[in-house]
DNA sequence: AACTATATAGGAATAATTCCTATTTGTCAA
DNA sequence: TTGACAAATAGGAATTATTCCTATATAGTT
């Protein structure tokens, strides 16, 4: 299951990639291999990182544009934070987060009543919505 | 109006400084004048610049630091934003937020259905929640 | 008015992000 | 297969955002 889950993650992002015109390097390969199985929202440098343990001389500034890029074709999505850097999230389904002031961990939640929430036609007709979350923000167990 | 509910904030500010020991300065009194006058959410760097116009030598930091003590003190809010400098709300009643990713405009909201989702019991019980706001992103109007 | 703990200005240091450019490489067509 | 070449990378510089440092000034108290 986890190899499927894998196998069609990774045919989600050669199929992007193609559909961009975007080559798939070794690069590009490893760092999307590594958002995918980070479940903690992380950040340009913590990917870099774990990319360098891969590939040790790879440039930051690469892994940097790379996820850029991944957000720019919807591959990933750069979830709200509160200043601080960026950070990544490969999960394109509709999810919640709950964010820890304290310790900046940025947690999944899912909730179906909160998915299905309508949004009010004054604000489509003006706006072009591409996602809507609910963001819970407090302390979590671990800091309290 | 305006000039009462300028004076009700005003009082807040200085009631909120007072219960927290906090001086009541010229420089946090122009910051938060500032950060009250702003609908803009705006950034520290972008209040500084505000603030200089009243206080020609006031430094980025004491504005940087003053926010954030604000915000720790519950008199501003640091909104959700995604990566970039911080953004300040002074308005702390419960809204929401709509966010354009072209200009990084963020636009308030009300909406009582948004307002009266209830936060299910399981997260209440292992995160101490401070706030919930759904997050609208997308392009907006001017942007397209 | 004097005292003193707190706050500020200004500059330095650090962190986050983006830019620059010589070199390398993935892809495609021969 | 192999070469051609547009695109991507590494490494470092530059820029932007934030935080730290410290001598001086001042708000609030006595
Ligand atoms: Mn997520
Ligand atoms: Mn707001
Ligand atoms: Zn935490
Ligand atoms: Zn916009």
């Amino acid at each position: 299951m986890a190899i499927k889950d894998n196998n069609v993650s990774m045919n989600l992002f050669r199929d992007k990639c193609k559909e961009h015109n975007l080559r798939i390097t070794p690069q590009r390969t490893v760092i999307y291999k590594e958002l995918h199985k980070s479940k903690d929202h992380p950040s340009a440098d913590a990917i870099f990182r774990k990319a360098r343990k891969v590939f040790p001389n790879i440039s930051f500034d690469t892994v940097n544009r790379t996820v850029l890029t991944f957000a720019k074709i919807g591959l990933v999505n750069v979830v709200e934070g509160c200043g601080g850097p960026k950070r990544f999230d490969s999960d394109t389904e509709s999810h919640h987060h709950l964010r820890c002031i304290k310790c900046n961990r940025i947690i999944d939640f899912h909730n179906k009543d909160y998915d299905s929430m309508e949004i009010p036609d004054e604000i489509k007709n003006k706006f072009t919505v591409l996602r809507k979350r609910v963001c819970i923000e407090g302390v979590c167990s671990k800091c309290r």
